[in-house]
DNA sequence: GTCAAGATTAGT
DNA sequence: CTAATCTTGACG
């Protein structure tokens, strides 16, 4: 079983961690069962200049993981239904964040799918509701530590054959800024990605991202 | 205390 | 297009 990603690979800011998630695997241990799924689409979003994002107003109860150290969760619940994870990244106390919005089911697809009991015969993981219903992740994962191998955490995976599509963020509100940087990462053609109306817009290649923790 | 709005989803 | 469902954060 490979090591989780270490601290390191989180400390950077949340628009270089975001691309570079894309591939790696998200697990989540539940009653001795293992969870797994290939991360296809995130979403950054930073602090201070960023209007949509939940760190935009300074720390509360509810987002104070943002501002902890990196490498935590940040775990949400929206519109009263459904949850969202978050990567906590950048130097601590800055409230940046990457939100995970689809996976590939890897492992463990059985129990996902009883973990859906709304739908369990509809995709799984393809939005950021869906995936933290199919994995149980509620708020009493708000900010768990990643780095631990424990419950919740993320290990390396292979580098994404698909190439890398960059475009405006799904579902925020804000200024021009917020709205229209192209903070939104997925891989190209992917068939989780979640069903956004930007998936046909054109797409904005991204480098061929070094997935590994490599060190010169 | 009151209240509008929300990084969504499934169903009409 | 809209309901579901409830916590947060702003205001007083």
């Amino acid at each position: 079983m490979p090591d989780p990603l270490p601290r390191a690979f989180y400390t950077r800011s949340a628009l270089e961690v975001a691309p570079d998630l894309l591939g790696n695997i998200l697990v989540r241990e539940l009653d001795g069962h293992r969870l797994a799924g290939r991360i296809v689409e995130v979403e950054a979003y930073l602090g201070g200049e960023d209007a949509a994002s939940h760190a935009f107003r300074g720390p509360t109860p509810r987002n104070r993981s943002m501002f902890g150290p990196p490498g935590h969760a940040y775990v949400y619940l929206i519109y009263g239904v459904h949850h969202c994870l978050n990567i906590v990244t950048g130097p601590e106390g800055d409230g940046q964040a990457v939100l995970i919005r689809a996976l590939e089911p890897l492992e463990g697809v059985e129990l996902m799918r009883a973990n859906r009991r709304e739908a369990p015969d509809r995709q799984l993981t393809n939005g950021p509701g869906k995936l933290c219903q199919a994995l149980a992740i509620d708020r009493r994962l708000d900010g768990h530590d990643l780095c631990l191998g424990e419950t919740l955490w993320l290990e390396p995976g292979p580098q994404p054959g698909e190439p890398i599509c960059a475009g405006p963020r799904v579902g925020v509100r804000g200024d021009d800024l917020a709205l229209n940087r192209a903070w939104r990462f997925y891989l190209k053609g992917h068939p989780d990605v979640s069903p956004a109306p930007q998936n046909r817009l054109p797409c904005t290649l991204t480098r061929p991202t070094p997935n590994e923790t490599s060190h010169d």
